[in-house]
DNA sequence: GGCCGACCTGTGAG
DNA sequence: ACTCACAGGTCGG
């Protein structure tokens, strides 16, 4: 039985905000229908010209479910669980932001750019999600020289492996993200090597320990508190982390709207349409990316990130043809194809 | 400071 | 079926 929540789709389009490289548990569920976890719960979204359309599973709903009651047990009086509709609500507008207009600053970008105002035109609706700090931080150590596909079952098998279990909807079993303290515990590196995270898997167990060492939740809490600049000089302290992945953890889950990721895309883009004298360098310096930052958050303003998603989201979508393939078995699965251009200057 | 090469490996295009 | 380059970078020299 669906819920809804009134929301037009140049407020909100799931398909560009879900599926636009900033998360990477949303899995297809069906035509306009998606299924992932967050706040500790499994969602089923969907959406029609003027509502987003709901389900949520969390375990308190499942009571009667055997399987269910000795993890929440384990984990010690989740009362949390008891959530009547309206907290359910207010969690998904807080997740998408909805208490901001995307109008007004669709208008005001499309003023400053001639360029977003093209690409703003057929990707209306994206949004930045309020993403938990430690789901955002160790998805994206695993997102380094990797591509999204591998990135997602990286992150499914961390859950797998170290989360704790919310609930089984139809004949999938959903895990939370794992807690840092379980992925600092003993023998984590060893074990993600062999479910084979490469390079990443040592990233992961010392970045846990370290977080873990400065105060776990409550650091990365601070982090939220602390100015932009501030708290992507902290995150870069940690191993796997430098200065893009910082960025995207800034603006993605610590609500630092100006941080602006530099990855490839980005330097394309930016070297192709905005800053011509970068065509020269074959790479992202230290320097220019600070320049690049900076000129779109002269540009844009305060939400200059927000900005640049919608670029980002653009340039990776428009040369991507994706192809649905359903299973009868009632689990469906998107086969991304990535066919981008190779835009030789 | 800036530039370069190594780094793990699943995925999917050819 | 079977290569083979590549992928939302980071690190150390």
């Amino acid at each position: 039985m669906w819920k809804k929540l009134p929301c037009s789709k140049s407020e909100l389009q799931l398909l560009y905000t879900l599926t636009g490289g900033q998360c990477f548990r949303w899995k297809s569920s069906g035509e306009n229908e998606w299924t992932g976890v967050f706040g500790h719960a499994v969602w089923t979204l969907s959406q029609d010209d003027t509502h987003v359309l709901y389900r949520v599973t969390s375990p308190a709903d499942r009571a009667e479910d055997p399987g269910v009651g000795e993890g929440a047990d384990a984990s010690g009086g989740c009362t949390r669980h008891l959530q009547d509709d309206t907290q359910k609500a207010q969690l998904l507008r807080k997740y998408f932001r909805l208490d901001e207009s995307l109008q007004e600053l669709y208008c005001k970008w499309s003023q400053q750019d001639p360029h977003f105002k093209q690409a703003a035109v057929k990707f209306q609706g994206v949004r930045i999600l309020a993403q938990d700090p430690v789901e955002n931080l160790f998805s994206f150590i695993c997102s380094s020289n990797n591509n999204i596909s591998r990135i997602s079952s990286m992150v499914e098998k961390l859950c797998v492996l170290y989360g704790e279990k919310i609930a089984t909807v139809g004949d999938t079993v959903y895990h939370a993200f794992p807690v840092v303290s379980a992925l600092a515990s003993t023998g984590v590196e060893k074990a993600l090597r062999n479910a084979g995270f490469g390079y990443r898997a040592k990233f992961i167990h010392q970045s846990a320990c370290k977080i873990e060492e400065m105060g776990g939740d409550a650091w990365l809490g601070k982090l939220q508190e602390l100015p932009y600049v501030e708290a992507k000089a902290e995150l870069m302290k940690l191993p796997g982390i430098g200065a893009k992945v910082a960025d995207c953890i800034c603006l993605m889950s610590l609500n630092h709207l100006e941080s602006i990721p530099v990855d490839t895309h980005i330097f394309q883009v930016a070297s192709q349409r905005y800053m011509p004298h970068l065509k020269k360098y074959k790479s992202v310096t230290a320097k220019v990316y600070d320049e690049i930052g900076d000129y779109f958050r002269d540009l844009y303003g305060v939400y200059a990130g927000w900005a640049h998603t919608i670029l980002f989201c653009a340039d990776l979508k428009m040369f991507q043809q994706d192809t649905l393939s359903t299973k009868s078995a009632g689990s469906v699965v998107i086969n991304d194809k990535n066919k981008r251009r190779k835009t030789a200057a």
